[in-house]
DNA sequence: AACATTTTGTTGCAAATGCAACAACAAATA
DNA sequence: TATTTGTTGTTGCATTTGCAACAAAATGTT
């Protein structure tokens, strides 16, 4: 899913003109966006991946969400009082900016590309909405045990199958759930150990 | 903020009927939306307040989230393949219910109201995901004293005040951090002898 | 007012977890 | 190809945490 989907080519152009949308070519470490306190926009990543990085009083500071292709953000979502945020490139990185009142005030005109893109991006935020949702399943689990057997499921389910690749680097599962990497490998051992799961690299089949 | 903000009075009745909206008052432990799986509505709650259940493939039953008055529920939302989605009244609650077809495809008309209802619903909803982003930042914090603090700050932020009254029981509270309420009353007690906070009852004053 | 129910405060103890530290690989880069 | 950088696997140990269990307050209900 992306938010020009069911949009054809040809009104593109129109819908960009309308929207008053800007393209922005980031190099890697290059800021996308900071400082949103003021700015009300949305952010359409067109390819690249970004992080959204919030910098509190203290000036400490901590990764809140990755965009990746087709992730879209808007500053509403992270609306950290007091704290700024930053959106940096992870690599070279293609966004499109728009202003949100140009978003949301459809011209008089009632243009079908613009209703789809409105459509298109509410699907995305629900979708955005539905992974939070799931972390925090995942994240009130208390014990480690209970976070991967949760997270093991739900990929699971995703997938139809019992056995799946992870898409995650086992130290980036380990910040996902966030929990100490050495304690989640000791936890992964005991799943084994108790016949619960098999691993083979990334590759997971539930036994269960 | 609610779904019908500066919308007319008189223009209300319009967007009830182009909008197929049904409305339903529901008694204590009645079921406003069960099976979610078939049908995509959209449920906003007029008052009351409503408990959103997951009941996964053993059976098991979690609270995925509280709804109160003039929130809004999209099944999107809580796209939890494999289980079943219910959502029950905590109290007698009126709901309004409506087809997401219905919600998304605009009349011809282009009526100025139901565009205002569409950004009202999305502005609620980029709202939820705030809310959700917090949670995530509280619980990825690895110490039951981090949550606290992080918690507070975040209060504290919102209030503009080093003094609030936190707004849920402290059982409650237990349970939105996802911590043993026992060893959440500990930490609060170290936190008051490290002298980083001060506790009357449910006002907190953070002191640093 | 009497009763039942929920919330709060406290503690000992066993279990789970984070942390530190290191070695073996794998992957990316010069 | 050599070198640097990142990932995986493992362990001992101190700390944190959940759990169980109980009493005291506070709150709600008949």
């Amino acid at each position: 899913m992306n938010a020009f989907n069911n949009i054809e080519k040809k009104d593109l152009d129109k819908l960009f003109k309308c929207l008053h949308a800007i393209n922005l070519n980031i190099k890697k470490g290059g800021t996308i966006i900071s400082n949103l306190s003021n700015t009300d926009t949305i952010c359409i990543i067109i390819d690249g991946s970004a992080s959204v990085i919030r910098i509190d009083y203290n000036g400490n500071k901590s990764l809140i969400d990755t965009l990746h292709k087709d992730d879209i953000f808007e500053s509403k979502m992270f609306n950290l009082n007091n704290s700024e945020l930053s959106i940096i490139a992870n690599e070279e990185t293609n966004v499109i900016i728009i202003e949100y009142g140009k978003f949301i005030n459809r011209c008089k005109k009632n243009c079908p590309y613009h209703n789809q893109f409105i459509d298109n991006t509410l699907s995305i935020i629900l979708n955005k909405l539905n992974d939070n949702y799931e972390r925090i399943q995942i994240l009130t689990k208390k014990t480690t045990r209970e976070k991967l057997r949760e997270y093991f499921t739900i990929i699971s389910n995703k997938r139809g199958s019992k056995r799946f690749r992870i898409p995650l680097s086992y130290s980036d599962l380990a910040n996902y759930l966030s929990v100490d990497r050495s304690a989640m490998m000791r936890e992964i051992k005991y799943l084994k150990e108790d016949n619960l799961i098999e691993v083979e690299n990334r590759i997971i089949t539930i036994k269960y």
